[in-house]
DNA sequence: ACCCAGGTGGCCC
DNA sequence: GGGCCACATGGG
């Protein structure tokens, strides 16, 4: 079995299953990964319960909706100029390419979705992946902060670039959409616990444990 | 009063 | 192709 696979087995045991991504849909989905950029979890509920309440949680309603109040009800996830803006770039991008419908962009091949993804203001290549990932269900592993982080801690690579890093996860684990989901799950509630950017050392990480 | 969170785009060199 | 910086809120 391979390291990787080893330490997907021993997070499984010890964090119990994630259920990601908490999101009733698709498009809730899309909607979520664009607020959680650079925010805590947290915060993105408190917008998304906001445009729950004013019922505009759907692609038609964002396309309709005016900028100033999509700003003020995505303000508690930060950003929130910007964040109003990608939203609208995204559900412009949907219904003038595909008819304001995810179901037809899903349908396209996983790397050319992803190229589309990427050239959509605001998708970067963390929230594309967040995307085909966890609203497509196609296995495209995720990488953000704390992956890397975790990965150079735990010595199983020393670059830093997110394409470098996502090509090991995916060179070392099947391609499989239930794997990739767990995992990148699992990677974010360890980090959350002994991977903080604020305590460079993480004496109790249980992973270490595996990989010396 | 800090410090940070499930990043990205736009500069500059 | 890398290194900065702005973007902004709520919780610890």
């Amino acid at each position: 079995m391979s390291k990787l696979k080893q330490i997907y087995n021993k997070l499984c045991k010890h964090f119990g299953p994630q259920y990601w991504w908490p999101g009733d849909s698709p498009f809730e989905v899309v909607v979520g990964a664009i607020l959680t950029q650079s925010c805590n979890w947290q915060n993105v509920e408190l917008a998304i319960s906001n445009l729950k309440k004013e019922k505009i949680l759907s692609i038609k309603e964002l396309y309709n909706v005016k900028t100033s109040k999509l700003q003020k009800l995505v303000k508690p996830s930060g950003y929130f100029r910007a964040k109003a803006k990608k939203l609208k770039a995204f559900v412009y991008h949907l219904i003038k390419y595909h008819k304001g419908s995810l179901k037809i962009m899903f349908k396209q091949p996983l790397s050319k979705l992803r190229e589309e993804l990427l050239s959509i203001h605001g998708i970067g290549p963390e929230t594309a992946d967040s995307i085909l990932l966890y609203a497509a269900e196609k296995p495209s592993f995720v990488v953000d902060a704390y992956t890397i982080r975790i990965g150079q801690r735990l010595k199983l690579f020393k670059r830093s670039k997110y394409n470098e890093v996502k090509e090991f996860f995916e060179s070392n684990l099947q391609k499989d959409v239930k794997l990739f989901n767990e995992f990148h799950a699992l990677l974010v509630a360890l980090g959350k616990d002994y991977c903080k950017k604020s305590r460079p050392k993480c004496d109790i990480c249980p992973l270490l444990k595996i990989c010396q």
